[in-house]
DNA sequence: GGGGAGAGATGCCGC
DNA sequence: GCGGCATTTCTCCCC
């Protein structure tokens, strides 16, 4: 593709706000929050309508380099190499792309305004438990999910079969020191809050890390296990062939 | 773009591993450690080389949906419509976009072998305090950074001028109490493992939030203000271009 | 806008 | 492979 080609499109696609693709062999230098270099290779890069510029390799899910919503792009010209020139004034952002060959450029104007519909999250592991709180142990009685107070973001709180209070933390993945850390926090925090010296915590995930394991028993908390529930409505067009790929 | 020019090149691109990249209007279904779905919009596509999927929206950085390395992608017919389905055995994941239109479609064959030179992460913070210490406390004597023993990653580790046993927990970020949770479970674990009572911890940071300088002085830490040092090797043929940027 | 916490987190490193 | 942890994390939600 010819460079001044290129240029022409790329700026009108910038003054028209639509997305562009392209791919190049660049070098990057990025500077705002940290400082990377990367060297020359081939690159596909994306500035979206919002201004979003991503920079992907050809292996790896993770952009290598990207700026934030909101950036402005513009082409240059220095000592000889065309350059794209990102900034993000307000971030102190700096960006700069040192395009050496242009192997193809697309500008599209886009439409979508869906949000994604996602079923499996903690929040629906937590809504699960407070539904069916035989799940959590026999007795529990659920007062409050998501708590979001001054004593915490707590996922489940209740009292057991003898109104002893009970945190729960729930995680969608194997439970780690971390999640085990955060419930000692929330145990500590609710204990001092509302002056008791006794009050249990349960962590509630698919399956439990030795490390952790050891270290729940050590602040005499629990482990139940339980799976996020994974299912979207049941009247979901897909719902049938997404029943056929989990048998 | 014709529907059987479309199959053609895909088809052509996949068998070569070469990375893919296009756009449609379509409609998601994911299934595997969620479900989710997405009705139609514009999209753009990618398929890379590792048989990483990306699916971006117009706006965002993060793709709405993906597929991990490894996955594989297949067009086909199902009820008169377009579908690509990408699969992932190994990890039980499923993904199919249904395509309504398509607006383009390239192939490529990228090379890029480089990898990112990055300066200011939470490593290079430990480093710089291991070498000037001065800059932890006066009479501060490192022993060790980023130990990975059984307790625990530590940062830094050392002595202070009356030889009490120091753990300093760098952050990049602002300090919050997940960063002050950390620290405390870090010292705990020391204390322990030596049989000791007294053990201190220092968390360093830029800055901290309010909430997690109540709690780091509830635990009887320190904090102290420190900046990620953000400097690429100082003969970097963009040496000069940064200078200019951060003044 | 800042703080707190999840994420289909991903990626890196060490055992 | 799992485990522990950082990330230019990003994103959401609530204050």
């Amino acid at each position: 593709m010819d460079e001044g080609e290129f240029v022409e499109n790329f700026n009108r696609a910038i003054a028209g706000s639509e997305t562009i693709v392209f791919s190049s062999l660049c070098s990057i230098n990025y500077s705002g929050r940290a400082e990377s270099r990367l060297e020359e290779g081939d690159r596909i890069i994306i500035i979206k309508s919002d201004k979003t510029l991503l920079v992907h390799q050809p292996t790896g899910s993770n952009p290598i380099n990207y700026m934030k919503e909101g950036s402005q792009h513009a082409l240059e010209q220095n000592n000889g190499f065309l350059v794209l020139k990102s900034r993000n004034p307000g971030a102190k952002e700096y960006l700069d792309i040192c395009i050496k060959q242009i192997h193809f450029l697309r500008a599209l104007s886009l439409s979508d305004s869906k949000k994604l519909q996602l079923a499996g999250s903690e929040r629906d592991m937590a809504d699960m438990l407070y539904n069916s709180p035989e799940l959590v142990e026999p007795g529990f009685k659920p007062l409050s999910r998501e708590e979001h107070t001054k004593y915490g973001f707590i996922d489940l709180f209740g009292y057991d079969k003898n109104s002893c209070l009970v945190v729960v933390e729930c995680k969608r993945y194997a439970g780690d020191m971390k999640a085990v850390s955060q419930l000692a926090r929330y145990v500590k925090r609710i204990k001092r809050a509302r002056g008791l010296t006794r009050v249990r915590g349960i962590l509630a995930c698919p399956r439990i890390s030795p490390a952790a394991a050891h270290m729940l028993a050590d602040h005499g908390f629990k482990f139940i296990r339980v799976n996020p529930p994974k299912y979207l409505e049941r009247d979901s067009l897909m719902q049938k062939n997404l029943d056929e790929w989990n048998k």
